[in-house]
DNA sequence: CGCTAGGTTGAATACGCTCAAAGATCGTGG
DNA sequence: CCACGATCTTTGAGCGTATTCAACCTAGCG
């Protein structure tokens, strides 16, 4: 114990000693307070993860899928095709969310899910999820959280792709990744591993590859951002935030949930 | 019983004499079947409904909203205005559709709704909720079921304004809302209420009113669509899915669930 | 060393936007 | 009942953002 007392006071926050927490007692930290049960079972949920290479498709749109999945570690993203061979991205998942919380309640995936990097993937089966349900309210609330935190990205997603333009697209996407990954302590300062090639970023704000490149040109031109070996730095948070229109408060204030939740975390 | 009968003879399905059926049951038709007592508490929740005249915001961004709304009767929208005062429309509501399942999870409201036409909405507080998660499991999932349907037609939207032509983003918004208008009964044959303007239009797949207008214009001389005083009529359903590149498969196939959804409602 | 995936750049094109103005339609009040 | 205003639709013309196609560069890897 003491050791590691030293060795976090040496270390930056960001180093590779993460804290002994699992990602969705770090995810749901600031959130609400957890009993020690509660986070027991959220360890239990967490305990059996299994690997996948980068590239790999983890979720087929069309196929069954009744496994909640549960990102431990990596990124992935949740993609549709189209008939054309176009493709778009629709939103991306980091560590500590669920990949398809309502699988249980579908026949088939309506979209298809990949790695972007090697994955540590935690699954859930219909069985125990039930089971959170009925016996702990209060993780069940949170996950009902996860998933309206879940709705209201893509909610802003939409307003990205369908107001923005290429400039403030990209801007704001790489604010909402920093965000979010700061949510489980996946960043450091202001900045943080970038695996996302162009063709991706193009893929998800509905850009060419080319105009990607150009544009996000700009935006290092400008010193907005700064990029080397797979890792992105913002240069000026404030700057950037602004080029934006990035509401700083989206995914920020609803992080203190009061109404039902509180009542549900205090009796 | 009888008078009712012979009028459901002689009327055809889509006439202003709506069967008895709540809009919930309507909706939930053919998703499961639901038990008496689960109908008459569905009804208990439609019971009170208010009005409120069309282009009147129901939920303000950033204001707290704790109630969840159901839409009983009109139109309605989610948006998002950004600082410079374009607007975004996430996703249409229609009847059946709840406005903020997640509204007791959070503080404030992520994005406005506004009524398109005049409406009718009845409200669940917090309790209420809390009370069907907990006495009513099979209504509880039910609920989770439309958040995954939400969800689903969320993804779908950011395809539709990420990667389709302004020609095929019309198209595939009117083949879209003709299948969730049939799944509460509220189409009659290929046609519908269409009281959508063209701004409103713009607003949702990121276009300019103009744009809309002309697209529009070519996608009636192409024979797929026709519109006369607040209706829209689909020509040709075949050749407008085909333009569209619309999966006819998506919102209906999810609408036979097993796995959860059997195993919870043949206990 | 050569292959492959990803990044960069140029030139021509196109899709959709803006600005502007003129019709339609509908509700409302004189 | 007609006139008026407001809202919505339609059309034209010029412009600009982003696309496409094509080539070349770079870095990592077997």
């Amino acid at each position: 114990m003491i050791l590691k007392d030293i060795v976090d006071a040496i270390t930056p926050a960001d180093n590779d000693e993460k804290d002994a927490r699992t990602v969705l007692e770090r995810k749901f930290d600031g959130v609400v307070d957890l009993s020690d049960e509660e986070i027991s079972h959220l360890a239990e949920l967490q305990s059996e993860s299994n690997g996948f290479a980068a590239n790999k498709d983890v979720v087929e749109a069309g196929e069954p899928a009744d496994l909640t999945l549960i990102l431990i570690e990596g990124w992935a993203y949740r993609y549709k095709t189209l008939e054309d061979g176009k493709r778009q991205i629709v939103s991306f998942l980091i560590p500590g969310d669920f990949v398809n919380l309502y699988a249980a309640l579908f026949d088939e995936a309506d979209t298809s899910v990949r790695t972007l990097t090697d994955c540590q993937f935690a699954g859930a089966n219909p069985d125990q999820m039930l089971e959170i349900f009925k016996t702990e309210p209060r993780l069940a609330a949170l996950l009902c959280w996860s998933a309206g935190e879940h709705d209201a990205i893509l909610a802003e997603q939409i307003v990205r792709i369908g107001r923005r333009s290429a400039y403030e697209r990209i801007a704001h996407l790489v604010m909402e990744l920093l965000i979010r990954l700061e949510h489980v302590d996946q960043s450091s300062g202001d900045s943080f591993e970038f695996p996302l090639t162009q063709e991706v970023i193009g893929d998800t704000l509905g850009l060419s590859t080319v105009h990607v490149n150009r544009t996000m040109k700009r935006l290092r031109n400008d010193g907005l951002i700064e990029q080397n070996n797979g890792r992105i730095a913002i240069k000026d948070t404030r700057a950037l935030a602004d080029a934006a229109q990035f509401d700083r408060d989206y995914l920020e204030r609803r992080r203190v949930p009061h109404s039902l939740m509180s009542r549900i975390f205090d009796s």
